[in-house]
DNA sequence: CTTTCGTCCTGACTGC
DNA sequence: TGCAGTCAGGACGAAA
């Protein structure tokens, strides 16, 4: 799935496409995805203008000119595209959003893991999806303070905790490896004695390595791509993600990058430069 | 409370 | 060529 700097491509490519505008109709091609609609999804959005879009955690929002707030999260195959309205349909564009002006955006996800709703945008930080978010890691707030003080006594590994949406969200399978391949830290070691020293390097590489990854519009494997259907390149930076059996760039004698699995999921680390 | 595990679903790829 | 098995960027709820 599209993790933090993904969601953020798709958001910054959709921007330009439906700021402003109207929607005048959408087009709901099944009757859920990972959750169902809900039933006044459609009423609630026809004829809205979009004001705003913005990213929060790994979810898309478009906040609404009726107050509501359109909520899309692209689970781990989700797209949103625009296309002009007379291509033909793929079989997992599953939710169109049309604009009117001869384009419009269609959420194609194959998995179906992603979700979309519709909430009053007053009580976003409240609801279901977002209360026990933890702090976004580019935002000020996520100091290694922060982090210290959500890791402080987790037992489970780091790797792990980074994949905890309540300790830090966005971070996901690709981008934990690579923050704890840039900060030298063992994605095996305890998240509690990250706690401290360790987080003043932790918490600076996550946060370069969002950024570089957004610079770069995100990683494209084998979904992600921006709205205008161009590919990511952040997957050609990757240092230790997707690496294994190849040398460590930190050159130091026999630094091969391994692959083992935590929590049933893929980690790829260099045990001489991480610790 | 924390942690682990199974589960949702399709498609791409590997190896026989 | 076909087919079975494995793996994939996420996150939830149940269970221990």
């Amino acid at each position: 799935m599209p993790e933090l700097p993904e969601v953020e491509t798709v958001c910054r490519g959709l921007q330009p496409v439906l700021e402003g505008r109207r929607i005048v109709r959408l087009t709901l091609r099944r009757k859920d995805l990972r959750i169902p609609f809900p039933k006044d999804l459609k009423a609630r959005t026809e004829g809205r203008k979009v004001e705003r879009i913005f990213r929060k955690a790994k979810y898309i929002v478009m906040a609404l000119d009726s107050g509501d707030a359109l909520i899309a999260h692209l689970g781990m195959s989700g797209r949103m595209q625009v296309v002009k309205s007379a291509m033909p349909f793929d079989a997992h564009d599953h939710v169109i959003f049309v604009t009117g002006d001869g384009a419009e955006v269609r959420f194609n996800d194959p998995r179906r893991f992603g979700l979309l709703t519709i909430t009053p945008l007053a009580g976003l930080e409240s609801h279901k999806l977002f209360r026990h978010l933890g702090p976004d890691p580019l935002a000020d707030s996520f100091t290694p303070e922060a982090l210290s003080a959500a890791l402080k006594g987790r037992k489970t590994a780091i790797k792990t905790a980074l994949l905890d949406q309540r300790i830090v969200v966005g971070v996901g399978n690709i981008y934990a490896s690579e923050s704890l391949h840039l900060a030298g830290i063992s994605p095996k070691r305890t998240a509690g004695t990250v706690a401290g020293e360790r987080a003043r390097v932790l918490v600076p590489a996550i946060k370069e390595v969002l950024r570089q990854a957004i610079a770069a519009g995100g990683s494209s494997l084998r979904d992600h791509v921006q709205p205008s259907g161009e590919l990511g390149y952040f997957q050609h930076a990757w240092k230790a993600y997707g690496r294994e059996g190849e040398a460590c760039r930190c050159g130091a004698d026999k630094a091969v990058i391994k692959r083992i699995v935590q929590g049933a999921r893929s980690t790829f680390f260099c045990a001489k430069c991480q610790r």
